[in-house]
DNA sequence: AGCGTTCCAGAAATCGATTTCATCCGCAAG
DNA sequence: CTTGCGGATGAAATCGATTTCTGGAACGCT
């Protein structure tokens, strides 16, 4: 493969000066075209490791989820890209699988590869940052709060978990329990503590035997769903932590409702996020929608500007990479987005 | 950050050796000892930028898809992390939008990135893989043919295709509508051909007002749907051709169920793919489950297959670099997985 | 005409690792 | 006691670009 020797030798040149007319500097237009004519009869495009190596950065940017079967972290990552493309950088996605070593693996590699940015959803809040912060890569992180201090974009957990219960509530519903999330997981614990004031505050039994931990995933909200059909006082509503459980707790109630008997008719279902999908429901169910584009578009915008923050230092010429811990220029930012509840309605779309 | 030569000049060594013991090379214990308590104090990670600058190839592979969105590639997605994970292969995803362009810029970067190999999803038939093949890179094919001679790994489409009308035709429907794909898809051509075969053969009106082409997208089996049952002499069973038509297909269906004499009660829908989740159906729905996950895991097999191989080659010192278009030692194989029908049903599981 | 800018272009240093090559040492065989 | 071999180690070349440094040509100004 053609590398910038080749083309300054057929063109004449000297290597600098295809570097030069590669990036946009100083080139008389005669050199330049003969440089570009040379470039293209040997299919010649710079190697971006060798040049990161010695920018000491690249155009791509890591996006790291827990789940990318989730289609909350794929819409995340449509937005994010989007965002992206049109600020010139690449994304590459990379998938935690919410094991926090398969994230520190991909956090070395974005730093190790010079890569510009990374917007980060945490797989646990002990995610350790101190590498990339250490090495001065901008990092943002989205739905998940990590215990450093940097930009971050969340949603508004508490609020959304009371305002699905409360519209439960408002429908005449009296015993409400709550499949929650994984304990220790600020968004869960967080829409968990939302439920907990609304049912204190209108409805009956708050007690723990209404509320289960699910792993957010699928077949945790089933089998949250099973142990709370089977107590023997079931409750009449439910309120569900996120997407998935959601329609692993509809599973449960669909073939529940099949069986007469086994849940009592109009069972209420109010689940925090967007069904994936069409979810033709056994039931009316009342979404709380989280603003997952906004979230994502919001996470790399912030992400943009830190990126062109540090260019701008660099090219100032500044000195204070030696200090590992030294703050940023600009203090970090937290953008919080609100859910939006979405009235009991039958079939959600696509 | 600490650079092997710092690593070097505290432990006392040549950089030649720090390199030689993160590289398993013959170091005495004593001094690969003083470098990798060196190398802990100063937190040193080798950069690979520069590594792979050397080298000439990453750890790393890329995986281009049309559509992060659908959970058709995530789950590919999945199982191709899976299995190259096991085989020390980290996975960045390129989410291609189903634009050549994009595709070709990942392309692109996975080649001047010096990434160990790519699965490619095709955007389109057209996509060029001229320039990768020419760096020789080992490329597989997923799901869609290229017009190069590359390992890939196909579904068997025709068969699916018809599988899922004699489905219908057995279960007695006599006018049999399809959704088929964009022309020009090779998976979405195939289908329509088994769903053309069944219908020549087994029931009646092949005619081409049954026939309709979406866009694989949600909203193309919705616009599908509605103008198939808008027919003066509507369908009384519809083959739609992928798991997100087929999604929006129900949810015409459902709404249509509820108004009635809109849909004749009993509406046969046979779908080519798995629903996403719990797809809570308004009608019992015939489906052809592909094998996704063994799709993927074929396609890391082969990959990493053609990244041992090239390894081999390049230690054995091969010369053949010259020649662009030279064969590879081994001849392309291509893995043909079939779908697998699963009888009708109301309720799907994730 | 002389001097100082400005601008273009090439030579060479640089990024951070790997790898070749050469050296040096110890030890065994002759 | 010498020759030779093999293993450990360092010096230096290398990967392919960017960037600094420097020389030289062109141009303007007095």
């Amino acid at each position: 493969m053609a590398t910038i020797y080749e083309v300054a030798a057929l063109a004449g040149v000297s290597p600098a000066t295809v570097s030069r007319v590669f990036n946009d500097r100083p080139v008389s237009a005669a050199k330049a075209a003969l440089v570009r004519a040379a470039a293209e009869t040997l299919r010649f495009t710079p190697n971006r490791t060798a040049r990161s190596l010695r920018k000491q950065n690249s155009e791509v940017i890591a996006l790291v989820i827990p789940d990318i079967e989730n289609p909350f972290f794929t819409t995340l990552a449509r937005a994010v890209e989007d965002r992206a493309q049109a600020a010139g950088l690449s994304v590459v996605l990379c998938n935690s699988d919410d094991d926090p070593e398969k994230e520190a693996r991909y956090l070395d590699i974005a730093i190790s590869e010079n890569m510009a940015g990374v917007i980060l959803a945490p797989a646990s809040d002990h995610s350790d940052l101190s590498a990339v912060i250490a090495r001065r890569r901008p990092v943002v992180a989205v739905d998940r709060t990590t215990g450093f201090d940097i930009d971050s974009v969340m949603i508004d957990n508490r609020p959304a978990g009371r305002a699905a219960t409360d519209a439960l509530i408002a429908a005449g519903f009296t015993r409400i329990a709550c499949i929650a999330g994984p304990l220790g997981i600020v968004t869960a614990d967080e829409r968990r503590g939302g439920w907990g004031d609304a049912v204190q505050d209108g409805a009956e039994g708050a007690g723990s035997e209404l509320l289960r931990f699910g792993n957010y995933r699928v077949d945790g909200g089933r089998s949250a769903m099973l142990e709370l059909l089977a107590l023997s006082d079931p409750p009449d509503a439910v309120v569900v932590s996120n997407n998935l459980m959601g329609v692993g707790a509809l599973e449960v109630l669909a073939e529940a409702v099949r069986t007469p008997g086994a849940v009592a008719p109009g069972f209420g279902v109010a689940i925090i996020g967007d069904l994936p999908f069409a979810t033709f429901a056994p039931a009316a169910i009342t979404v709380v929608h989280l603003p997952v584009r906004e979230l994502g578009t919001a996470a790399a915008d912030l992400l943009i500007a830190r990126i062109a923050e540090r260019a701008a230092g660099e090219r100032a010429g500044s000195d204070v990479d030696a200090a590992p811990g030294a703050g940023t220029r600009i203090p970090a930012r937290t953008v919080v987005l609100a859910g939006e509840i979405v009235p009991a309605r039958i079939l959600a779309d696509g």
